[in-house]
RNA sequence: GCCCAGGUGGUGGAAUUGGUAGACACGUUGGACUUAAAAUCCAAUGGCCAUAAACGGUCGUGGGGGUUCAAGUCCCCCUCUGGGUACCA
């Protein structure tokens, strides 16, 4: 009776592959279930333990909801555009496209060892061209909605792998892949105008089961601030100069003004003798890395323009500076200083003797800015009123006079959407010898990718495809004009923002998917995956999702209603797992020594999905010696000879169908796998079982461990799959109790424990408690004060 | 700096609304089986004190205070660890 999981689970795997046994259709009589993995990069490593801890934890849920009667959508895919694949590319000069296919292979094969219920027909891959055409096609509906746009922007250049990057992608002035240094320079890119959805991205967060910590990430992303628009005059010029401010009532107290180096009135105003020194400044500016301008224990610097601006409410004069510590990417990129009421400003103040004049009392601006709120002073007529009122009188004031109004800024900025890469989506654009633009219709899809010999960026900063004459230059057809390809590829995360979607209907040649489909899976119910995600991917999913909603193209106004996180796997050190580090542990070497099953179990047992945990090996024997005795106990006939149940085991029984059930539906796998092992210790004591209760026992185990579920089943003498079998039932008779252990504790601490039954009075309960002999001892001649009785948790008597 | 999460035995972790802290598992120790080992099975296993043994006592959920009949759980202060973020006006 050895469990050979080597060939229980190769024979089952067959069998739900040659039997389609997930595979799933439309089906209107049932209620639907979409589960959702954040589908993985397939890079040339392979699989690593913390992939399958998401993927089992999708799968225990799936095949549970299976179980429940719901027809259940989980698919799985591959995000497979993308950086490495084009660097090894380079490197070794074969096709990304056959490396990808390797890749995937490899993928896949890890995947199927692990028994994962997935509807393997339903495989999507970002940069199959059936798939990318309708992310070209996506890509149209923006273009035609007015939400991308080509413009000259500031961008991140990383001269060693010659790409651009967004901003989010440049971690501390270095890329986020391989840590190059980062520079900035100005270079034509396609944006998409994320920022025109900003407040409903803001306000549809409300209505999501997410994680609290994501939303707030999301939140702080967009970053909306309320506040004013105020103009300023220039002195001797008749420009203005706007700033946004969220401190309106702190406006008497502004003594200066800061320009960021980047701001086209820098130059306009400089006066003659300062001309010098601030275009040394705004060089030194424009030459410095992210990472020094942002670093924010360094010292203030700016110059002095030589030029003034007039303070509206009170007429002074103040002097406009220049400096790199205002960022010309946020708000006018201009800002009024208030060196008593903003710590940056007082920093500034300090180092080059700027005044400091308090406008809120309170705090000593002698050591650093008051930032709190307080009575206003040295205000004129917002003297005597405190924060809010002050910017409400302020704001008002400022509209009245037209010198200002209202208005809302946001963190958030445009999504840089193109690179100057090889391996992504081409954009559906023809640019004419004329400079204008044509985006192509639905019937000139797909754009593909043309062979190319080398995959090198060609170094001026456009992609290799800028080399590929005959794919670049075309007479396009619809016009006659000469034309000539937009060069730039989309970044990796176009291809993810809408794979949901496509899973749904996935082999639509006509459409990206049909009405019928979208209406009937959406929304994804579940989406797992890692926490690096919480807000690009999220973010631009959500984006693109809401523009397909306007477009009504989609039938719900969000893409994912419950999302998760899953804790990262690290490795038996405690450490992240790397191969630098040579901790990473390989799932295929779990699934050789202690079978799949056990690998699953172990990833679910180690503790809480969202938690951080560290791999163990001998963690995985205690799974695996579970399985084990599990296999030993009620795969051997002796053992289920009872005829009828103990009402011990069917109490037990019943206790675990029930946690069983809430555990998976609270996603407590550890928990209910602990309850499992419960229940087959208590089966060993009782020596024998029903079959009944094997078979029960068998189907809660299941989603857990499918391989072993289906043998046992088939043991038993059914027809397989137990995957379409029904999830047991608990039954609240086999749970009732009549008697009960009671703790009793004398002034909180437990001394001894009683057994009473259950249909006791309270008063009679207290008699029994009393007329105990340990508790005469506990009492010690002294009188209760009183007795506390929680029915059925405990009882406390009070000396 | 700010935001978020967390600190429970030797280890991973349990403890549903405040109600028996340490479930389950690993590890360790002892025993059975074996020529022996591995595997398996059985038993013990938070620290300290006490005891021939049994019954016990006492401390204990990062530290300190508080609320409560009762606190790992609630409140206040401190501390440490992990993650995120970066001059956002």
């Amino acid at each position: 009776m050895e469990y050979k999981f080597g060939e229980i689970e190769k024979k089952w795997q067959k069998y739900w592959d040659e039997n389609k046994t997930f595979k799933v259709e439309v089906d209107h009589s049932k209620p639907k279930f979409f589960i959702l993995d954040m589908f993985p990069y397939p890079s040339g490593s392979g699989l690593h333990v913390g992939h399958p801890e998401g993927y089992t934890a999708t799968d225990i849920v799936g095949r549970f909801k299976l179980m429940k009667g719901y027809n259940v959508l989980h698919p799985m895919g591959w995000d497979s555009f993308g950086l490495p694949t084009e660097n090894y590319a380079i490197k070794t000069g074969i096709h990304p496209n056959i490396i990808t296919k390797k890749n995937i292979q490899v993928f896949k094969r890890q995947l199927k060892s692990l028994g994962f219920a997935y509807d393997w027909d339903r495989e999507i891959s970002t940069s199959d061209k059936k798939y990318y055409k309708w992310t070209q096609w996506i890509f149209t509906k923006l273009y035609n909605k007015g939400l991308a746009y080509e413009d000259e922007i500031q961008v991140n250049w990383c001269p060693e792998l010659k790409i651009v990057m967004a901003n989010e992608e440049v971690v501390n002035g270095k890329s986020e892949l391989g840590g190059y240094t980062v520079i900035r320079k100005p270079m034509k890119q396609w944006m998409l105008k994320i920022t025109e959805y900003a407040d409903r991205l803001l306000e549809d967060l409300d209505e999501l089961d997410w994680p609290d910590n994501i939303k707030e990430m999301q939140r702080n992303w967009i970053g909306k601030s309320e506040g004013a628009n105020v103009k300023f005059k220039i002195a001797d010029h008749n420009q203005t100069i706007d700033v946004f401010t969220t401190r309106s009532d702190t406006l008497f107290g502004a003594t200066y003004m800061v320009l960021a180096p980047e701001h086209e009135l820098v130059t306009k105003i400089t006066t003659a003798e300062n001309r010098k020194k601030v275009n040394e400044y705004i060089q030194k500016a424009a030459g410095k890395s992210d990472l020094e301008r942002t670093d924010l224990a360094k010292e203030k610097t700016g110059v002095f323009t030589g030029a003034c601006a007039i303070n509206p409410v009170n007429n002074k004069k103040i002097p406009i500076w220049v400096a790199d510590y205002v960022l010309i990417s946020y708000g006018s990129g201009a800002i009024m200083a208030v060196p008593a009421h903003d710590q940056r400003d007082w920093e500034f103040a300090r180092h080059f003797d700027l005044p400091v004049i308090p406008v809120l009392e309170g705090g000593d601006i002698e050591k650093e800015a008051f930032v709190e709120d307080g009575i206003h002073i040295n205000s004129g007529f917002l003297d005597g009123l405190g924060k809010e009122d002050a910017v409400n009188k302020m704001n008002s004031w400022l509209i009245e006079n037209k010198l200002g109004k209202k208005e809302i800024n946001y963190k958030l900025r445009d999504w840089v959407f193109s690179r100057q890469r090889y391996w992504g989506e081409p954009f559906p654009i023809l640019k004419y010898e004329d400079g204008t633009v044509r985006c192509l219709d639905d019937d000139e899809l797909p754009v593909t990718l043309p062979e190319v010999e080398k995959y090198e960026p060609s170094g001026t900063g456009e992609s290799p495809l800028a080399n590929i004459d005959s794919w670049l230059n075309v007479t396009d057809p619809k016009t006659g004009k000469k034309a000539r390809r937009e060069t730039n590829t989309m970044p990796q995360w176009a291809g993810s923002c809408w794979y949901y979607l496509r899973f749904c209907d996935p082999g639509n040649d006509e459409k990206a998917w049909s009405d019928e489909a979208e209406k009937y899976w959406m929304p994804v119910d579940l989406y797992i995956g890692g926490v690096e995600h919480a807000v690009l991917h999220l973010l631009y999913a959500r984006f693109w999702h809401k523009v397909l909603y306007d477009l009504g193209l989609v039938s719900t106004k969000e893409p994912f209603k419950k999302l998760v996180n899953q804790g990262l796997i690290l490795g038996e050190d405690g450490e992240k797992m790397s191969k630098s580090r040579g901790n990473v542990i390989n799932p295929d070497h779990v699934v050789n020594n202690y079978g799949a099953d056990s690998l699953r179990l172990y990833e679910m047992f180690m503790g809480p999905l969202e938690k951080v945990k560290p791999w163990s090996e001998k963690g995985v024997k205690g799974v695996f010696n579970f399985l084990v005795r599990a296999y030993k106990f009620f795969a051997n006939p002796d053992h289920l000879t009872k005829e009828t149940e103990d009402p011990e085991t069917l109490k037990v029984l019943h206790q675990t169908i029930r946690k069983v059930e809430n555990d998976i539906e609270g996603l407590r796998f550890n928990t209910a796998i602990s309850q499992m092992m419960i229940f087959t210790n208590h089966c060993m004591k009782a020596g024998t079982v029903t079959r009944n209760t094997a078979e029960i026992f068998t189907k809660l185990l299941s989603p857990f461990a499918p391989h072993l579920a289906e043998e046992l089943w088939q043991i038993f003498g059914n027809r397989p799959s137990i995957a379409y079998e029904e999830f047991p039932v608990y039954n609240e008779e086999f749970l009732k109790e009549d008697i009960f252990e009671y703790p009793v504790s004398f002034n909180g601490k437990l001394r001894f424990k009683i057994e009473l039954a259950l249909s006791l009075e309270k008063e009679e309960i207290e008699a029994a408690v009393l007329s105990d002999e340990r508790a005469v001892r506990w009492l010690d001649g002294k009188k209760q004060k009183k007795i506390i009785i929680v029915h059925k948790k405990i009882i406390n008597v009070v000396v």
